[in-house]
RNA sequence: GCGCCGUUAGCUCAGUCGGUAGAGCACCGGCCUUUUAAGCCGAGGGCCGCCGGUUCAAUUCCGGCACGGCGCACCA
């Protein structure tokens, strides 16, 4: 945790060129303590920001016009360039809002003060007060005064042009990308937007907030089909596991009177990482008392397109060289109806699973791509018609989807659906939709199952499966199903993956890219972050 | 889990048909009071990811491992 507080003994010969720097600037700091500066100072007021300055002075074109305007600014942050003429120099210092140019002269700033700037270095914390002007080349800049330097960086930035382009470096050091990569910052505080976006989307229609367990016992973690993360509470000596799901947590909300209710929140799966999967990962789930699916369709429609708007300035997004429209209302696509029409069946027949398993064969027998031969190869080995027709359709329905449009996929089967509302008028499919988007399951929603006793023959189904080997089937959660007894009332609900609607509205093509600090594998032998001078000084 | 690719200075990257390495930026010293990747002069800085094999000699060739990237599988 520590740096070392003596400047280590080793020769200059051994050292590193990251524990020379370490070292030299550590001696910096100390020279400023000799000076009766704190090298780590606190206390002091910043009371304007590069922000303010830019758009109070931004517009005026000549330096007299700002010089004639300009009050006197205080500002702080981190030095980030450092252009030195010997009796002069030009700072790029940044803050929260942005950069600002400081011009530092020795005659304005006087000679002690000068002195203390020359102990001043790349990356270090730095305060500054003074009026601006525009120099001779145009740029805004504040003229300083006064300067103080408030906190000493000891490690070097990387280098200013390229920045950090090694992905795993970039992850890591987080604190760094933030710094030297142009548009993290911005992607987080999208993100940032995002979320304020959907509790006020939600908010302005009556659903309240609300956080529920993510500890789960073993026969709570359901609501979704996933593996779980497993750990222990030692006081009450019981097996744990992390949520993959708030899903049935909010049903009993629903049940004690939160007619509109939400839950935004980490959700935990024990899978493989990869460009659209990080293991922990955020999810919005809303539930809306009185409401259907298809209420859920105009409801995600209006909340998608709001956001767009809000996040990116237009209703179509770009995203990875695809312009996506988000105007509503989106295209809906029935699954069913997509997998009979590429399979030459109808309707009725593929819902009856009449010749299904031989027509995915015979589809699968004519597919020139790999992948999708796999896919439908391992449809046609399915129990049932609903499994063939949910597998089927990522074969022959997936790719077809809009590629300029999120979509609604219906008509999910009900054996892939455990916690969904059968449908009235065939009880083979669910009130439900998935919304696709970039090629990505966005959201999850359906009118809930609210009936006690068809929702206890689903999870025995679940238990089944669980008992045949499904690592990812429910477990049989036996206090919902008394919550249901209790009478929870016609019910919509969905799930949407926060990070990967962040992702699309940043056009980010990685998940990492919209995670501060994604799961990676740890580093053997910790070298990163190790302080100069071995072992011992850390 | 599988396949392909990568790992060389603090950072971004060259390079060595096998003879222990270079550039730019950063850093250090010198000059410079309007710079924009400032400029000029000079100096440092490397277990060439790790382990093993072949070889007189390996950063380079071969094998294994670690970490990462992309794709697949799994999944939201």
């Amino acid at each position: 945790m520590s740096a070392p507080t003596e400047p280590t003994v080793t020769t200059t010969e051994e050292l590193s060129k990251e524990q020379e720097i370490f070292n030299a600037r550590l001696k910096k700091a100390e020279e400023l303590r000799s000076r009766g500066v704190n090298p780590y100072g606190n206390g002091y007021e910043v009371p304007h920001t590069t922000g303010e300055v830019t758009s109070a002075l931004g517009a005026l074109a000549t330096s007299e016009e700002v010089e004639k305007a300009s009050g006197s600014y205080t500002l702080a942050g981190r030095v980030l360039a450092n252009r030195t003429f010997g009796k002069a120099a030009f700072l790029k210092l940044r803050d929260r809002d942005g950069d600002l140019q400081v011009w530092v002269k020795k005659d304005v700033l006087g000679d002690q003060a000068f002195e203390l700037y020359k102990l001043a270095d790349l990356g270090d914390i730095i305060r500054v007060q003074g009026t601006c002007t525009r120099t001779k080349t145009g740029e805004l800049t504040l003229l300083a005064r006064e300067l103080q330097l408030l906190t000493k960086s000891l490690r070097p930035l990387p280098e200013k042009w390229h920045g950090l382009s090694d992905i795993e470096t970039r992850c890591r050091q987080r604190y760094l990308d933030l710094i030297v990569t142009p548009g993290v910052k911005e992607t987080f505080v999208k993100r940032f937007k995002i979320v304020r976006g959907i509790q006020r989307f939600l908010d302005e229609r009556g659903f309240i907030e609300v956080e529920t367990p993510t500890l789960h016992k073993p026969e709570e973690a359901g609501g979704a089909a996933a593996r779980p993360f497993q750990t222990h509470h030692n006081a009450l000596d019981l097996e744990l596991k992390l949520r993959i799901a708030t899903e049935l947590h909010l049903k009993r909300l629903v049940v004690g009177g939160f007619d509109r209710v939400y839950e935004i929140g980490r959700i935990w799966r024990n899978e493989g990482i990869d460009r659209r999967h990080n293991p922990e990962f955020t999810t919005i789930e809303f539930y809306w008392a009185y409401a259907t699916y298809e209420d859920l369709m105009r409801l995600t429609e209006g909340m998608l397109e709001t956001l767009a708007r809000e996040v990116t300035g237009s209703t179509t997004v770009s995203f990875q060289g695809q312009a996506i429209d988000f105007t509503a209302p989106f295209p809906r696509v029935s699954m069913v109806d997509q997998v009979a029409k590429q399979l030459g069946l109808s309707r009725e027949e593929t819902l009856a699973g009449k010749g299904l398993k031989e027509a995915i064969a015979k589809a699968a027998a004519g597919e020139t791509d790999r992948e999708l031969t796999a896919i439908l190869e391992h449809a046609a080995t399915k129990a049932t018609a609903g499994e063939m027709i949910a597998r089927a359709f990522e074969a022959v329905g997936e790719p077809k989807l809009p590629k300029d449009r999120p979509a609604f996929v219906t008509d999910f089967p009900i054996e892939v659906s455990p916690l969904a509302r059968k449908r009235d008028c065939d009880p083979r499919v669910t009130d439900r939709f998935e919304l696709f988007c970039a090629g990505m399951e966005l959201a999850n929603a359906f009118s809930e199952l609210n009936d006690p006793l068809d929702q206890r023959q689903r999870f025995e189904r679940q238990v089944e499966l669980a008992r045949e080997g499904d690592a990812e089937a429910m477990p049989y959660d036996e206090d919902f199903v008394r919550a249901l007894e209790h009478g929870m009332p016609p019910t919509a609900g969905e799930g949407i993956g926060i990070d990967r609607l962040a992702m699309i509205l940043t056009d980010s093509a990685s998940i990492r890219d919209v995670v501060l600090f994604p799961l990676l594998r740890p580093v053997p032998k910790g070298t990163a972050g190790k302080p100069p001078g071995g072992d011992q000084a850390g």
